[in-house]
DNA sequence: CATTTGTTCCGTACGATGTACGAGAAAGTA
DNA sequence: TACTTTCTCGTACATCGTACGGAACAAATG
């Protein structure tokens, strides 16, 4: 009934209280030398290419070796999931309410953009390993004191949080279909652009044609998007700080 | 170069300069019976599901028959989110700025719920077929001659709908999670309860552990998440609001 | 030193997946 | 009837996660 998982997220932190076994044949890698490597697989190439056997190649051990240090690969990109979290040194949060919030949607887009696998871990429970519970106290300490009550508290880091995490899927989406069909936005665009004025014959879309090429020109001179960022973000803490001023 | 799915995805509003050809073995089924057949699969057992060949079988045809209707698995994933987008009838936006975008968020909603394997549709290009830009347009049109610029129309609507999204993610996560494990959310903390305060010994999480357990009593007493919706939804639009009001 | 015991290692194998290939089947036309 | 055009689909291949069971190895035991 108990997840056999646990204490291997845990592991870290576990008391020694059955240490390394005396007998028996050395293991010959580390359970943390397995996640590292996944995760660099999973950095080059993404979770959906990443599989046991070429992990086991890159460590050099056979594929079923795998199975004697993780679970399954489910277990495995829970692991990853809660190393990658680790990496990531959080800073102590100072400002105001909205220099704190900044601070949690800036570390969220550093470490998702920095391994976009992360938007493929999806069905984890959360709090489940220890980086993960650092961090959900961390974020939850960016709001702590501000007047919000607890359910509130969660509800604002989720709505920072996943905002930050859509900018990056947003990002990650347009890496993703030019990857897939060989070509970049722009250079798509021109291919297709005769077909689908031919195939729109009839339609016309007057708002989405306007705001569509305003934002394909716009991004296409600002190599940074960093403009959904600011407007989404700053919208966001505006309603939470008029919120928090509420008269009460 | 040009993409071959394109006059796929708008066959119903191409003129019917090459109807149906007259010569040649008759096709035993239709794009649409194909893609309808594919949804409804996809509605009851995830995307990861659908297989070509149980797809193949749900149409009591052979597994590479569909090749002659759609390029590949991905190409069908295409079809099916216009198509799906299609079934709904945007409902005509009334009232002020924040009803319109209540509306917005809510249709969205309302289709990702009903369809969560939309959420696993990425990397697809935006405006691709009839449906996303029929309802591009639509959402657009919420936020006309308010105020904002055309990239900032973009990204009201991308928050708003980025939100809306997440919510039907946040749920669907912990049913993911709950049918990988096999126990409900309950039932997981109950087995490994202990476990957890052996593994967690040493370290504490004031805040996580607080937040955490307001958060779960709540959610359980209210099967409704709405709660986070509303707030959310509300943070949001309270900024959109005060942008579009702002002395300029 | 020989044997036992506890581990880890991993080759083989199975079922599932997407789909390339090419031959067969079914219709209209000549 | 023969030909052309179009759709149908059985077979095959590479790749995936991983169940199984014995081989390899190190320490403990005799």
């Amino acid at each position: 009934m108990a997840d056999p998982t646990l204490p291997l997220l845990w592991r870290h932190v576990l008391p020694a209280d059955d240490g390394a076994p005396k007998r028996g044949r050395p293991p010959r890698v580390s359970v943390d030398e397995v996640v590292d490597a996944a995760i660099e697989l999973a950095d080059r190439d993404g979770l959906a290419a990443l599989s046991m056997r070429t992990l086991a190649e890159q460590l050099g051990i056979g594929a079923m070796t795998l199975y004697s240090y993780v679970a399954s690969r489910d277990d495995l990109v829970v692991l990853m999931l809660d190393q990658v979290l680790g990496r990531t040194e959080l800073p102590p949060l100072t400002g105001d309410l909205r220099a704190r919030l900044t601070q949690v949607a800036e570390v969220q887009l550093a470490d998702w953009r920095a391994h976009p696998w992360l938007l493929d871990v999806v069905g984890v429970r959360p709090w489940l390993g220890p980086h993960a519970a650092d961090r959900y106290e961390w974020q939850l300490s960016a709001v702590e004191g501000v007047g919000l009550d607890d359910i509130e508290m969660d509800q604002t880091i989720t709505l920072v949080v996943g905002f930050a995490t859509n900018v990056v899927r947003a990002e990650h989406a347009v890496r993703q279909a030019e990857r897939q069909s060989g070509q970049t936005d722009l250079e798509w665009w021109e291919a297709n652009s005769d077909e689908l004025g031919r195939v729109m014959a009839g339609r016309d879309y007057p708002l989405a044609e306007r705001v569509g090429s305003a934002a394909g020109e716009a991004y296409q001179a600002g190599t940074d998007p960093r403009r959904e960022l600011e407007f989404g973000l700053g919208r966001i803490l505006d309603g939470i700080e008029a919120y928090v001023a509420r008269p009460r």
